[in-house]
DNA sequence: CTTATAATTGATTGATGAGTCAATCAAGAA
DNA sequence: TTCTTGATTGACTCATCAATCAATTATAAG
């Protein structure tokens, strides 16, 4: 039963956060999507702040997975492309993923096991980022991977609030807009 | 007493969701802050909601005060970069208002009178942008308008993450370049 | 001095929600 | 069948906090 009921509270979770826009759901509400007391979420996870954290990483593992697969055997722009499509791909920019992304990066600021988490994420992209960009100098592909990095999350936040926000193709457009201009401009320089 | 007492209560507002990291700091804290009773503060301000909401209303006065001061008199790419430097401005990327900015972000989802702020906020950044990227063709201009703000906003995240975020110099001088970049591309094109 | 008005608070209420626990229930092993 | 172990829960406790209110103090006007 532990594996299912895990998986099923960690999917409860990220749909209540979604729908509730923050972390301030109940335990109760939580148990109750996934079909079970209150007092079982705590058996099996501790406390609230461990099953948020269980959620967080386990969204977390779930774009690790994603960008790894994506990128394998590419390299140079092809990899880049392939990192930001599936950070702006429609699963990723699901309202209720980005709820709980946005949710998470708030509580990221008090939580320390959380913040940690997140590090892990921010340089994991960098470096994803940088590898695919090694034909530009050092000091413009660190550049070039931040600038990707927080258009990336700007596009992420806008998509939070609502209201105009680009869909999934326009912000990858957006995107792979900047990183083209970037690499044509390291051309002509060369 | 009551706009001494209601300024010394959205400072402290700022000041204790800034140390706190969210919204979730409560009334007593505030109130303390401010030198005053917790009752007192539900006097001038009626509800929590309220005060939060006075606070980002405050917030977002200041900005838009600012840069309408910086953009005046000002047109073309010397507008563009004087709205990219208010934002990015050291006042507006200090860590506690970063903190509230992006609590407030995360409460508009369910706020409804704080989304409305938001949505303001960016259609006035929006609009500043364009302004002064008429030399652009329409398309274009909104383009990079969009792309300016996102990097805006994703600045605004990593920093409030901390770690390896950029200062506002160099998050002035990221958002500048990617600006030049799309005015000189569309030089070329003409 | 008296009175009205605003400022201010301590004490209280009521609601909410995390976490605990002792008690059932189910299922497989001996 | 009996025992053991894990699954499961209802009921309870405890803490926190927003909101209220009646009471007190200060201020200013007449």
């Amino acid at each position: 039963m532990e594996p299912i009921r895990r998986r099923a509270l960690i999917d409860a979770t990220i749909i209540a956060i979604g729908e509730h826009g923050a972390l301030d759901v109940t335990m109760a509400d939580i148990a109750g999507r996934a079909g079970v007391s209150a007092a079982l979420a705590h058996h099996y996870f501790g406390g609230k702040d461990d099953l948020l954290f269980a959620t967080m990483r386990h969204i977390l593992a779930e774009l690790g997975l994603e960008v790894r697969t994506a990128v394998h055997g590419l390299s140079g722009a092809d990899r880049v492309r392939a990192v930001i499509q599936v950070n702006l791909s429609q699963g990723q920019f699901r309202p209720e993923i980005i709820a709980a992304w946005l949710a998470f990066y708030v509580e990221a600021r008090r939580n320390a096991a959380l913040g940690r988490l997140f590090r892990i994420y921010v340089r994991r992209l960098h470096s994803d980022l940088l590898s695919g960009l090694t034909h530009l100098p050092r000091a413009g592909a660190v550049r070039t991977a931040r600038g990707i990095a927080a258009l990336i999350d700007g596009l992420y936040l806008r998509r939070a609030l609502g209201e105009g926000a680009a869909d999934s193709m326009a912000a990858i457009d957006l995107v792979e807009d900047y990183l083209d201009t970037a690499l044509a401009r390291s051309a002509r320089r060369a």
